[in-house]
RNA sequence: CGAGGUGUGGCUCAGUUUGGUAGAGCGCUGCGUUCGGGACGCAGAGGUCGCAGGUUCAAGUCCUGUCACCUCGACCA
């Protein structure tokens, strides 16, 4: 890729509304605010994006668990069958609409669509169990969006829903999700945790939030000092739900937990009955007998992530993309006159599936450089007066600034 | 929805207290010199100061209304 045709613009200086790692974003022209909470994506968000919706879906696909697409434009009579419609409308965190045949919703989340979706094919309990996921933008008109990619209107999700025969299945099935999850999150590099959670007004009683501990996180968690214990400070508001945790963790004094602040990024649920019912998700069973679908459901917010990553891995002279995400590997930074250097191991690179992006820009060679870690590229190859020198490239690591002279096959080698 | 704040060239902001006809830095265009950690010179382009009313000889500045955006709170898969 060459940097002349991307089409951003960097800016010399940052703002200081945001948290560090969105002011960032802003001057590298990553983010675009459109109006509040409204946000437009550059290519490296984006690319860095997909490498987490890989691991995500590549972690899954694991645990059996397949991958299909639903519609964002819903009708309001599925809303109406799980008395949701009137819920998020008086509340006003839904964008609604009247359509040619009638109102619709832009979906905030998709357990009314998803029952839809399976309950044609979910017809035994020999069909069961199922669990199945999606990644699409879900739209929460917020009473107050924040920070960025943390909180806006329209933002990427994944969210996952599985369907059972018994609450044994059920619960099982939770735990894999459980364990899928911690999995996920190690392989982005995030420091999440699985804490105990307030289910509100998606129903069912279990539900944990997988937390990354950050200053810029909007939740608080008391934990214990080897994490084993973790629980959101909502559940204090709970007295049965706190007692459930005293009686399952005798050794525990709620009051001895240390609090500290918490990025939400994922969320899975024990949800039972409570949709099948209202939404007709029934399968029959052994016996002939009708039964609704126990369900488990199961979210990670992407762009939150994506967030998160960003927050976790920058300096003060801006981005350090981690390996698990980095939209490129490299980018090539030379003087005017060794432009057929340049263009030769650009080539070579591109021959050898490293990727790689060639700063074709005019500017001068400080400038680039100055973009290139604002932008967090994990290395930069330098080919300018030393190159003259020695004929060497200069590749420096941007997260440990370690410099190294090699020749090409070398640096091949090295970035491959 | 409660409290506070901000809207001025593409971006970041000064100017508003005390009304007198629009500024800076960055970015952009052209020419030249440069080119190793956000170079420099010269010459340019670009704004009915969020919007609508009002006061005034005169409004970016004062008054009223309105919209948008930000922060804190409430809210929240």
């Amino acid at each position: 890729m060459r940097m002349s045709k991307m089409g951003i613009k960097t800016r010399h200086n940052r703002g200081n509304d945001e948290a560090i790692s969105q002011e960032i974003l802003f001057q590298a022209a990553q983010l675009k605010r459109h109006a509040a909470g409204i946000y437009g994506l550059g290519s490296f968000l984006v690319k860095a994006r997909n490498k987490i919706m890989n691991i995500i879906r590549t972690n899954l696909e694991d645990y059996d668990c397949s991958e299909i697409s639903l519609p964002i434009i819903q009708p309001k009579s599925l809303w109406e069958n799980s008395g949701r419609w009137s819920t998020y409308v008086d509340s006003k965190q839904m964008f609604t609409f009247d359509g040619r045949n009638g109102e619709y919703c832009i979906a905030p989340t998709g357990e009314e669509i998803v029952l839809d979706f399976v309950k044609e094919n979910i017809v035994s309990y020999k069909d069961l169990p199922v669990n199945v996921f999606q990644m699409g933008n879900k739209y929460r008109d917020e009473l107050r969006v924040r920070g960025g990619l943390l909180r806006s209107k329209e933002f990427l999700m994944k969210d996952g829903y599985s369907f059972h025969s018994s609450v044994e299945d059920m619960e099982r099935e939770y735990n894999n999700m459980r364990e899928c999850y911690i999995k996920i999150f190690a392989e982005l590099g995030l420091d999440a945790i699985p804490v105990k959670a307030v289910s509100a007004e998606m129903g069912g009683k279990v539900s944990e939030e997988f937390m990354c501990f950050s200053n810029i996180g909007e939740d608080k968690v008391l934990v214990n000092s080897d994490r084993t214990i973790a629980l959101n400070t909502e559940v204090l508001e709970y007295p049965e739900m706190l007692k459930d945790i005293e009686v399952q963790n005798p050794e525990i004094n709620v009051n001895n937990l240390e609090e500290v602040q918490c990025i939400e990024l994922g969320h899975i649920f024990q949800l039972g009955t409570f949709y099948s019912e209202k939404m007709d998700g029934y399968y029959v069973n052994a016996e002939g007998k009708k039964q609704p679908y126990y369900m488990g459901c199961y979210g990670i917010g992407i762009n939150r992530t994506l967030g998160a990553i960003c927050e976790n891995n920058c300096d003060e002279n801006g981005l350090i993309w981690p390996e698990a995400v980095e939209p490129y590997r490299c980018v090539i930074i030379y003087l005017d006159n060794y432009e057929k250097d340049a263009i030769d191991i650009y080539n070579n690179l591109k021959k050898n599936k490293v990727s790689v992006v060639l700063d074709d820009r005019n500017g001068t060679l400080g400038s680039k450089i100055k973009d290139a870690k604002l932008l967090g590229f994990p290395y930069m190859i330098l080919i300018g007066k030393k190159f003259g020198e020695n004929g060497l490239f200069e590749v420096e690591n941007r997260k440990t600034s370690e410099k190294l002279f090699l020749n090409q096959q070398q640096l091949i080698d090295k970035l491959k």
